[in-house]
RNA sequence: GCGCGAUUGGCGGAAUUGGCAGACGCACCAGACUUAGGAUCUGGCGGGCGACCGUAGGGGUUCAAGUCCCUUAUCGCGCACCA
């Protein structure tokens, strides 16, 4: 150990030893009790940004402290190195996706280890490798066995940009979720994995997650967006089938004064057609039709329709009321059709204001300041039921109970549930993604490759064309084969899967990384799953945590695992922010880890970013915040470089006496316990480190003084070192060492703390007169509540405050404060 | 529009169960050492001369409120015609 701190000297040293010592894999051991701390892998762009460096951060004092507290911890990493911008890398340089892929895969492996994490390298998990899409086909083909894979045609969200169907979730605000583009619709035949059949189960799974933030399951909740009701059947006047409604408000039925369907309801052809209205509603289908998301929601208030000639009858009191088409109501959900009621519903107020409807309320408010007849706007609260035949008087909340029973017993309707969840649309028209694994043959229809085969090889003779259709349709080799099942000349679906899969199972491949008999050993998953800590972006809210938890459900359901649920607890981290802004390259405020790492070094860059924030709160950079990490661990250095030569033959045992020695005791003890509970439970990282910066300064201050214990002294640095290690790695391993250990500290064990010594003799409590602070005393602690009021009453400054009042009331809190109530 | 979260010194943040608000760090100020200091060490650091006042504003519960309740504002995030 050199005097002066040369980070860039230590952290080689030691990522070479971590390295040739193999210190970090893992194997199943079933004495031990297993950790399975998991970050969310990357895709592999190119270099790490800072958010990166956070993530993998927090995870890595998560491993290194539950190692040293004795558990087997697994702590993988691999890269989602599926992915759109390889293929762009592709078409606008000409480089081929692998090369292009594995090239930043080896560039951010490199910069991973200089940042020191406890990674098992020899689990490292690449998705775009034959390796793991084979099993990835084979899961596919599980799923298609059992009835979850489908192909559909459907109308699709487009992204005109990316040349590329995407499903429901990655729509966002109707814009491709990756590029910013609006996104349109298409009809086309793509593959779906039916995740609404586990709707049900993704919904009431939520509450047994614990261990996630409730924002999180919220979102999820709501993006699930189950609904209640019922759907009941309206006659069409002149027409021969009903027309179907779902409604969650069906104590309202007695208000429906119109229908809406939506543009795209199949009956409209058949109803329209031949009729004066025909010319009217096929206009307005066209321009719905023209429209993308955007504009259909931008003017989402100003409602639009048109009447299409037709009349529905009330199954419950007959009345007829004429039907309309309107952009506000979404084929894909629920029916297509509804039932309007403008009195109750705020959309249909807004039609029905328009286009002069009738209003007929059936709800009436308790509040007698609403004047029913003359709305202003829906009434949608709960109230009790009037103009509704023998429902009225009811609470309406116990009336659609009543009425759905009734509708059920007349053959009208039913109960029914809907959710806002869609299938899952994973065909993507690009090259860099798993071949989808099915065979279409003009006798047997849409057949899976046989599992021996497997992988289907994405091919290499291909042309980057950036134009529709997915490239491998250009390889001459890829699209013609046999029909797996009658031997015939068949085509090969030349789609690849949404990178979303690859990352849906790649945390059980990790238990079981090298397998080639299959996607992993359900035995060895059995031991490692399951994924104890899981830590991550927020933006992966819905999506990769949706869709992971309902591929652990069908590996469940085929027995693969026995947890039904992937991710035990779910820490969301924050963003890394600049002067209060989302670095970017637009705004030119990026710090690169590259850059803090070369001046500073990794521990000190890993330090910081777990200090200036607590974990799940976004974290603005300052580069005075790092300059201060920096000195505190040059602090630390020149403190154990000082105390090693001063405790050289400090002896094992010592005895605490006086005060100073208390005083350190008192420091080094309660740092232990700090840093344990809040590094290994709370993961507050911030104050268990500014409780190491107490117990350092407290060393300065105790190192000074004229009858050191250099006992005491030297189980203060050797503690220090310790529970500084899982945040800065590289330079305690150095001083470890320094202090005269051989072992890694990385297999030392955590220290304990003695409580006994955390308990002071004597504690400055408040005295209060009315809640108002009027005095600090020191007295006896760990007094009982008469004995504590009764000594701090008597204490004559107190006595003094006293004089002249009359006491009401004492309230004394041992340890803490008294409060003296008075007149 | 609906839902969720946040708001504490000049700044990042602490206060875990309602019990001394501002731990720890940054910045700043003063001093020491020094040829020098952008190194290091020591001390100070919410406001006010003070009694006191202070956790976005207003109200409430309580002996006691940053913490619980109501309300307003601002910012952030999510959803957004889902019947």
């Amino acid at each position: 150990m050199n005097e002066r701190y040369d980070f860039k000297e230590i952290e080689l040293k030691w990522q070479k030893y971590w390295e040739d010592n193999k210190s970090f894999k893992v194997y199943e051991d079933k004495s031990k009790d297993k950790y399975y701390v998991l970050e969310m892998f990357p895709y592999p762009s190119g270099k790490l940004h800072m958010g990166h460096v956070r993530n993998y951060s927090i995870g890595d004092v998560v491993a290194r402290f539950k190692h040293m507290n004795g558990f087997n911890v697994l702590h993988p990493m691999g890269y989602d190195s599926f992915g759109l911008p390889a293929e762009n890398a592709a078409i606008k340089n000409g480089v081929e996706p692998a090369k292009w892929t594995f090239s930043n895969i080896a560039e951010m492996t490199d910069q991973l280890k200089r940042l020191g994490l406890s990674y098992d390298w020899d689990r490292e998990v690449e998705t775009c490798t034959p390796e793991y899409y084979r099993w990835m086909q084979w899961i596919f083909i599980q799923f298609y066995k059992k009835g979850l894979a489908f192909k559909k045609e459907n109308p699709v969200n487009w992204c005109p940009s990316c040349k590329t169907v995407l499903a429901n979730e990655q729509v966002v605000g109707g814009c491709c979720e990756r590029c910013g583009s609006v996104v349109g619709k298409k009809n086309l035949s793509q593959w779906y994995l039916k995740i609404t059949d586990y709707a049900e189960r993704l919904l009431d799974n939520l509450e047994k997650l614990e261990g996630w933030p409730q924002k999180v399951k919220t979102m999820q909740k709501n993006w699930i967006g189950k609904s209640v009701g019922a759907e009941v059947n309206f006659e069409i006047k002149g027409f021969d089938k009903p027309l179907q409604i779902f409604t969650t408000r069906p104590d309202t039925l007695y208000g429906v004064t119109y229908m809406v369907m939506s543009p795209e309801h199949p009956f409209i052809d058949e109803l329209v057609s031949g009729t004066e209205y025909e010319p009217a509603v096929r206009e307005y289908q066209d321009k719905v039709q023209k429209m993308t998301d955007i504009e259909r929601t931008s003017t989402a208030n100003e409602k639009t329709g048109v009447f299409i000639g037709r009349y529905a009858v009330n199954p419950l009191n007959g009345k007829e009321v004429p039907i309309y088409i309107s952009d506000y109501v979404l084929m894909d959900y629920g029916t297509g059709a509804i039932m309007a009621v403008p009195a109750h519903d705020e959309r249909d107020f807004d039609f029905a204001k328009k286009f002069d409807l009738e209003i007929i309320p059936v709800v009436q408010p308790d509040d007698p300041e609403i004047d029913i007849n003359n709305l202003k706007s829906a009434f949608v609260a709960e109230g009790k039921m009037i103009n509704s035949a023998m429902f009225t008087g009811m609470d309406n909340k116990q009336a659609i109970e009543k009425i759905i029973d009734y509708l059920e017993e007349k053959g009208i309707g039913k109960k029914a549930i809907n959710y806002k969840l869609r299938d899952w649309l994973i065909s993507r028209q690009r090259y860099w993604g798993t071949p989808i694994p099915m065979i279409y043959c003009e006798h047997c229809g849409w057949v899976p490759e046989k599992e021996e085969n497997l992988p289907v090889l994405l091919p290499t003779d291909v042309e980057f064309t950036g134009k529709g259709e997915s490239p491998i349709a250009t390889s001459k080799t890829f699209v013609d084969t046999v029909c797996p099942v009658c031997g015939k000349p068949a085509k090969r679906e030349v789609d690849t899967m949404d990178t979303f899969l690859d990352s849906s199972w790649y945390f059980l491949r990790y238990c079981d990384a090298r397998n080639d008999k299959a996607a992993f050993d359900p035995e060895k998953a059995r031991y490692w799953m399951n994924v104890d800590q899981y830590i991550g972006g927020v933006e992966h809210a819905i999506l990769h945590l949706m869709y992971a938890r309902f591929f652990q459900m069908v590996f469940y359901d085929l027995g693969l695992t026995d947890k039904e649920e992937p991710f035990e607890n779910l820490l969301t981290q924050g963003m890394v922010i600049k002067d209060g802004k989302k670095m970017s390259k637009s705004i030119g405020n990026v710090v690169s880890p590259e850059e803090i790492i070369g001046r500073y070094g990794a521990d000190t860059a890993r330090l910081f970013i777990l200090f200036a924030a607590p974990p799940d709160r976004e974290l603005d950079w300052s580069d005075a915040g790092v300059e201060g990490s920096y000195r505190f661990l040059n602090r630390v250095y020149r403190l154990i470089f000082e105390l090693a030569e001063k405790c050289k033959d400090a002896p094992k045992n010592y005895e605490i006496s006086g005060k100073d020695d208390k005083s350190l005791a008192y420091e080094m003890n309660a740092s232990v316990k700090k840093v344990t509970e809040d590094a290994g439970g709370r993961f507050m990282f911030n104050t268990a480190i500014s409780s190491i910066m107490e117990l350092v300064n407290e060393m300065y201050r105790y190192k000074e003084i004229s009858n050191v214990n250099t006992g005491l002294l030297a189980d203060a640095a050797e503690k220090l070192v310790l529970i500084l290690s899982p945040f800065a790695p590289h330079i305690c391993e150095e001083m470890w060492q320094h202090l005269g250990h051989e072992k890694s500290i990385y297999d030392e064990a955590w220290p304990s703390y003695d409580e006994s010594k955390i308990v002071k003799d004597e504690v400055e409590i408040v005295v209060q007169i009315n809640g108002k602070i009027k005095e600090k005393l020191n007295v006896q602690a760990n007094l009982d509540k008469a004995t504590f009021e009764k000594t701090v009453m008597e204490d004559d400054r107190v006595k003094a405050l006293l004089d002249g009042v009359s006491v009401i009331k004492v309230i004394a809190v041992p340890d803490k404060l008294l409060n003296v109530v008075v007149k």
